[in-house]
DNA sequence: TGCCACGACTTGACACTATCAAGTATTCCG
DNA sequence: CGGAATACTTGATAGTGTCAAGTCGTGGCA
C-alpha cells in the first residue's frame, strides 16, 4: 500500500521532532530523504508553520481516542489516576507529536479550525472525566478549577519528563509507573477530600 | 553605564523569546540591531545554542533568588501555595528565560556544568520547601514524590498558561491569581493529608 | 479522438541563516 | 618596544524557507 508523499512527509516529520525537538526541523531535509525535490512537500503545506499545525491535529485527536477509550484490565481503577498515567503515557510515547500540540508559537491554531476542534475535544475529555470524579453536585466553576488542577500536574509531569530535568534531579526513574501513581495519588486525595 | 555587548545580545534574545519563542531567533537580526557586525556576537558565544545556555543559567539563577526570598505581607501564608504562585509568576514574568530553561532540545546542559548547578540549585531549594512542609518524620522518598508532585502542578500550570491553550478553554482568565491559589489549594490539601 | 485543465511534482532563483576562516584595531603587560 | 590577547570586522560557504515558473501525466468532457 503506497503512502502519499503527504503521509510519509508528516511521519519523518514527527519521527525528527520526537528525536531532536520541532526548532531544527528542516523542509527540505525532510524532502531529500523522501526523495523529492525541495518544493514537494511546500505542495501539500503552505508553509512551514502548516505542518506544526497538521502534526498538532493529528495529535489531539488520538490523544482524545487515548483518553476516552475504555478502562482496561491493567490500568489503574480510579479514573482521576488513570486520566493521569495515561496522559503522561501518551506524551512519552508520542513525543513528536507532544512537542508539537502544545505549542502556540510553532502551530497557527487561529488559522486551522480543523486543529482548533481537535484541541477543543481533547479538553472536553478531560472536563468530562472531571465532571464524573467531582459527581452532579459540583459546580462549573468548581469543575474547571479542578480540571485545570488535574492538567496541570499531568501536563507538567509530562513535559518536565520529556524536556526537563526531572530524571536528572530525582534520580533514575527506574519504575515510571509508580512514580506517576505516586504523583496522582497525591493529586487525587486533594480533589476528592 | 555603558553595557557590554554581551549584556545588550543576552537582553534583545531574550526580549525576542518571549514575545515570538525561540525557534525563530536570529544571531544576524541580533547583531544588525545592535548596530555590530554579524560575527559580534559570535565572539561572545561559541554558537547558538550557547546563548540558550547562558539564558538558562541566568534563568535558573534569577529563579532561585525569587523562589527562596522571604515571604512577603501580600502573599499566601501557606508555603506550599506561595511556592506555586511564585512559580507562576516568575514563569509569566520572565516567558524568555522560562522558555528556554527546560527546554534540553534547545540548551546543552551536558556541556555546560554552570548551567547544570544553577538548575541544581533551583530544585534544591523546591526540595527544601518540600521537605519542611511535610515535617521531619517524612521519608526521603516521601519528599521527592511530592516535590515531583508540586513541581508538577506548577510547572504545568505555568507552561499551559504560557503555551498552552488554557486560556481558550477555560475561558477569561481573568484573575490569574484566584486560579493559581485554587489550583495549589486543591494540590495542598492532598499533600498534607 | 482531441483537448485542456488540474494535481503533483521539478527547476531555478532570492534572501536569509549559521558557521568557518582570515583579517584589523586597540589595549594591556613584560 | 614588542607581542599577545581581546573585541571586533569582512568575506565566503553551505544550508534554509519561500516565490515563481516550468513539466508531466491523468481524468473528464466535447
Amino acid at each position: 500500500m503506497a503512502q502519499t508523499l503527504r503521509d510519509r512527509v508528516i511521519k519523518a516529520a514527527v519521527r525528527y521532532i520526537a528525536d531532536s525537538g520541532p526548532d531544527g526541523l528542516s523542509f527540505r531535509q525532510i524532502a531529500s530523504d523522501a526523495g523529492v525535490s525541495h518544493q514537494a512537500p511546500y505542495h501539500h503545506f503552505g508553509d512551514r508553520s502548516a505542518i506544526f499545525t497538521e502534526i498538532a491535529r493529528e495529535g489531539f485527536q488520538k490523544f482524545t481516542e487515548v483518553m476516552s477509550s475504555p478502562a482496561r484490565r491493567d490500568e489503574d481503577s480510579n479514573l482521576a489516576v488513570r486520566m493521569c498515567e495515561r496522559y503522561v503515557d501518551f506524551a512519552l510515547t508520542n513525543k513528536g507529536y507532544f512537542r508539537v500540540m502544545f505549542r502556540s508559537d510553532l502551530c497557527q491554531m487561529d488559522e486551522s479550525p480543523e486543529t482548533q476542534r481537535a484541541a477543543d475535544e481533547a479538553f472536553d475529555t478531560l472536563l468530562f472525566a472531571v465532571g464524573e470524579i467531582l459527581g452532579s453536585s459540583a459546580s462549573i466553576d468548581e469543575i474547571r478549577v479542578q480540571a485545570t488542577a488535574m492538567w496541570s500536574v499531568a501536563h507538567g509531569l509530562a513535559t518536565l519528563l520529556i524536556d526537563g530535568p526531572l530524571e536528572h534531579k530525582i534520580g533514575k526513574v527506574s519504575d515510571r509507573r509508580t512514580l506517576v501513581r505516586g504523583v496522582a495519588n497525591r493529586m487525587i486525595d486533594g480533589i476528592t477530600s
